[in-house]
DNA sequence: TCGGTATAGTTGACTAGGAAACCAGATCGA
DNA sequence: TCGATCTGGTTTCCTAGTCAACTATACCGA
């Protein structure tokens, strides 16, 4: 926030926040790849697990990454039993997405994991200040409109 | 926090925590992108403006990449004729790396638009609000001993 | 009903980084 | 003083994305 010259990179917010963060997504990679997931993987997963079925197109807008990359993601997903993709009967071009059973019974565990990185890292912190945390965060994504568009 | 089965991707402080520092991040990148370098150069850029001279692996140890990560980072560098890689004299495995006049005179350009980036994300956040976070980040940063690992 | 355009998904070229093997050159101990 | 080991840096292979071109199907309007 100083306006001489050259701030230091841990001047700004944004390197706090870039710190921690990756640190926090390192951390939960680290455990879910010891499930044989990546994060991207299990973010796919857990959208997919409430709604029984979606097109790969929706996938993608929804979770922020290119077509490109979701057809490659759901290409490992499909080589591992955990998701399955079929053509659409109605649309030539379309298809829909779902978790096999061991896909949808991953994403429980997978969850599990998620809340025990989020303990391991915010669990410590008095009540108000995880509070606070999650309301200065969303009140950012509010109010610079955030969408979802980069997952990374 | 919730204890129920398969919590949501939202429910979790880290999920915001990415979310927001992804956009951060990536807004940067688009502003340093104009002068051309990443984020990850100017974070080596930034990191050697204050000493004149270092070597690649400190350089690798303090920013938390690879050792081969900075040997192609900083092929980039010089090929952009933003840094020197010059043999050290008194140890023939050794390099030291030193900005060049253009690196050097770049450096500030960054600078302020890391400023910029910041006061754009965290500009309009109450005074109080940017010293929680920086208080609660760096308390994090603190308690769980994270070190220089990974800027990702 | 058929030609143009829009849409769904795939592919290929490219990027930035990690991991591990690798090549010197340095250092240390017998 | 010379072999073993350590260290600094590079290289190769791999992964997971983006971007843009591409294929095939659907739809729409004259």
């Amino acid at each position: 926030m100083s306006a001489d010259p050259t701030s230091e990179l841990t001047a700004h917010l944004g390197y706090w926040l870039r710190f921690v963060s990756n640190h926090v997504s390192q951390a939960f990679a680290r455990k879910v790849e010891a499930r044989g997931v990546t994060v991207a993987e299990w973010v796919v997963m857990r959208d997919l697990f409430d709604v029984e079925a979606m097109a790969p197109s929706r996938l993608a807008e929804r979770i922020g990454m290119t077509r490109g990359a979701i057809t490659k993601l759901v290409d490992r997903l499909v080589a591992k039993e955990l998701m399955t993709r079929t053509a659409d009967p109605t649309d030539g071009r379309a298809q829909t997405l779902a978790l096999t059973p061991a896909g949808r019974a991953l994403v429980p565990e997978l969850a599990a994991l998620a809340d025990a990185n989020d303990s391991e890292f915010f669990g410590a912190l008095p009540p108000e200040d995880r509070a606070a945390l999650t309301r200065i965060l969303r009140g950012i994504v509010e109010r610079r409109g955030l969408t979802r568009v980069p997952v990374d």
